[in-house]
RNA sequence: GGAGGGAUAGCAUAGUCCGGCCGAAUGCGCGCGUCUCGAAAACGCGUGGGCAGAAAUGCCCCGUGGGUUCAAAUCCCACUCCCUCCGCCA
C-alpha cells in the first residue's frame, strides 16, 4: 500500500507511474475521497470536542433546569455525530478499499516498457552444455526412470498434479535440505517452519488479496488460506509488530509447500513439471532498515544464483520491466536456469524489493532508538529456488545418453552416497 | 466438542459489582539527571500507538465489532483469542 499522503502530494506521478507499470487504479476518487474524508473528519471532531467539554461539565451544573438544557442540545449533537460518523464510515471504508487496489510503484532505475519482451538481461552465468545426443525433456526422462509418474497424480488429484517417486522424490527432498543448509550455514538466515494455512489478514498484508484471491485455495469451514508461498506466513511473522533497535536486519528461510489454482494460466505450460497446482519451494525473506533494502536486494540474489553456481547448473539474471513488474515489487529480479531438453529458461526464482508497501499493509515497523518514533520496515524476499524447475534442471542437464541421470555432487551426501539415477 | 476463567500501556497487575476528577493507578523494565573515582543502591524527572492540522491544539485507541447514555475500561449484544478441566486424537 502507497502512502495516502505520498500519492496526495504527487498525484501527477503515481499517475504516469500506473502508465509505464501498464495497468490501472482509482487515483483520481482516492483523492477525492482522501478530501471528503478529512473534511468530515475536521466536523466530527470538532462537534465530539464539544460533547467532551460540556459531558464533563455536566454533573458540576448544580442549576437543574440549565443541566437539562444542555442534555437536551448534546443529545442533539450526538445526533449530528452519529450521521456524519456514518457518512465517514462509508468514505473511509471506499477510500481504505480503494488505497489496496494500488500497486507498488516502480523504483527508479527499473526499465520502462509495456511486458516482458522489455525485461533486461542482467548477466549470464555458465556455459550451456554440449551434448552428443539430443537431450530429453524431463516429461521423457522422468516417466522412463521410474521416477516421476503424471497419470497417477492425476488420477488421484486431477490435472496438473503428479507423482514423485523413489529417487525422484530422493532428489527433490535433497534439494530442499541441501539448499536450507546452504542458506543458513553460509548465508546467515535463520529456518523457520511456518503454518501452511494463513487467516486473511496475512493475505492483505503481502498484498495477494484482494486482487488475486482466485488464485488461491480457501478452505471455507475453518476460513483459512493455503499457502502460494511462504513469503505470506513467513512476512507476517511480524505483522503488526513494533521491532526493538537492534532486531534489524532479519534473514528467514522457510520450506514449505505451495498451493496455487492457477485459474488465469489454464492451457499454458501444461507438459511437465512446471507449473502445478502444488510445488515446493525454498523461500528467503529479509526484513530491513530502508536505506539498506537495495543493497540486500542485490545479496538476495546471489544468495538464489549461489545455489545455481553450486548445482553447477548455466543460469541468468533477468530484471523486470516496469509492465512486468507484480503488484506488490518496486524492484524484481528473476533468476532463470537453462533447461537444455524443454529448450528454455526456467524461472527458478523471483526477488523482489517491496520497500515499504507490505509493511504499511501489515503494519511492521521498527525503531531506530529506544523511543524513538516507530518507522516502517521494507520487506524483500526471494525464492531459493523453487523445486519443480530446478528438479527440471538438474534432470536435463545433468542426463546421459542411455537415460539415465548424474546426481549432482553437492546432493550426493543428501542421497545416501547414490552418484547416478538409472 | 463440553464446562469454567480471562484479555487494561514493553512486562506484571489495579480499576469493572455501584458509568462522570480514569486515556487510566502501582510495581518492574527502559531513558535522563543527582550522588560516586566508577558502579550498585537511593532519590528526582521522564517514558504507548494512531489520525487531522502550518501550528496551537483537538480527536481516536482499555481484545474486535455493534448498542444504550449528555457521558462507557466500567452497562448490554455478537465475535476472536488465551488459560484450566473434561472429551477426542497423529
Amino acid at each position: 500500500m502507497l502512502d495516502l499522503n505520498f500519492i496526495r502530494e504527487h498525484a501527477d506521478e503515481v499517475k504516469k507511474a500506473l502508465v509505464d507499470l501498464n495497468t490501472t487504479a482509482p487515483i483520481d476518487e482516492i483523492l477525492q475521497l482522501d478530501r471528503r474524508r478529512r473534511e468530515l473528519l475536521q466536523m466530527v471532531e470538532s462537534l465530539r470536542a464539544r460533547r467532551n467539554t460540556v459531558s464533563k461539565e455536566v454533573p458540576r451544573i448544580k442549576d437543574a433546569a440549565e443541566r437539562e438544557r444542555l442534555v437536551a442540545e448534546m443529545r442533539q449533537v450526538g445526533d449530528q455525530i452519529k450521521d456524519l460518523e456514518a457518512e465517514l464510515k462509508t468514505v473511509e471504508e471506499r477510500l481504505t478499499a480503494a488505497l489496496y487496489e494500488v500497486p507498488n510503484l516502480p523504483a527508479p532505475g527499473v526499465p520502462v516498457g509495456p511486458d516482458e519482451t522489455h525485461n533486461v538481461v542482467v548477466r549470464t552465468v555458465g556455459e550451456p552444455r554440449r551434448f552428443d545426443f539430443q537431450p530429453l525433456p524431463h516429461w521423457d526422462l522422468g516417466p522412463a526412470l521410474g521416477i516421476l509418474d503424471f497419470e497417477r497424480g492425476v488420477k488421484i488429484a486431477g490435472t496438473r498434479f503428479y507423482v514423485l517417486k523413489g529417487l525422484g522424490a530422493r532428489l527433490q527432498r535433497a534439494l530442499i535440505a541441501w539448499m536450507l543448509d546452504l542458506h543458513v550455514n553460509e548465508h546467515g538466515y535463520t529456518e523457520v517452519y511456518p503454518p501452511f494455512v494463513v487467516n486473511e489478514k496475512c493475505l492483505w498484508g503481502t498484498g495477494q488479496l484482494p486482487k488475486f484471491g482466485e488464485n488461491l485455495y480457501h478452505d471455507v469451514e475453518d476460513d483459512l488460506w493455503w499457502v502460494p508461498t511462504a513469503e505470506v506466513p513467513v512476512t507476517n511473522l511480524h505483522r503488526e509488530e513494533i521491532l526493538e533497535p537492534g532486531a534489524l536486519p532479519l534473514y528467514y528461510v522457510a520450506y514449505t509447500p505451495c498451493w496455487r489454482r492457477e485459474k488465469m494460466s489454464a492451457g499454458r505450460d501444461v507438459r511437465g513439471i512446471k507449473r502445478g497446482h502444488q510445488f515446493d519451494k525454498v523461500e528467503m525473506v529479509k526484513i530491513v532498515a530502508p536505506e539498506t533494502s537495495m543493497q540486500e536486494l542485490e545479496t538476495l540474489v546471489d544468495n538464489a544464483e549461489d545455489v545455481c553456481r553450486r548445482l553447477g547448473i548455466p543460469h541468468r539474471v533477468v530484471q523486470m520491466c516496469t509492465g512486468d513488474l507484480s503488484f506488490t515489487a518496486a524492484v524484481k529480479y528473476d533468476v532463470e536456469m537453462w533447461a537444455p531438453g524443454c529448450g528454455e529458461w526456467l524461472e527458478v526464482s523471483s526477488c523482489s524489493n517491496f520497500l515499504d508497501f507490505q509493511a504499511r499493509r501489515a503494519n511492521i515497523r521498527f525503531r531506530r532508538e529506544p523511543g524513538a518514533k516507530p518507522e516502517y520496515v521494507h520487506t524483500l524476499n526471494g525464492s531459493g529456488l523453487a523445486l519443480p524447475r530446478v528438479m527440471i534442471a538438474v534432470m536435463e542437464n545433468y542426463q546421459q545418453a542411455d537415460g539415465s541421470i548424474v546426481v549432482p555432487e553437492v546432493l550426493r551426501p543428501y542421497m545416501g552416497g547414490v552418484e547416478v539415477i538409472r
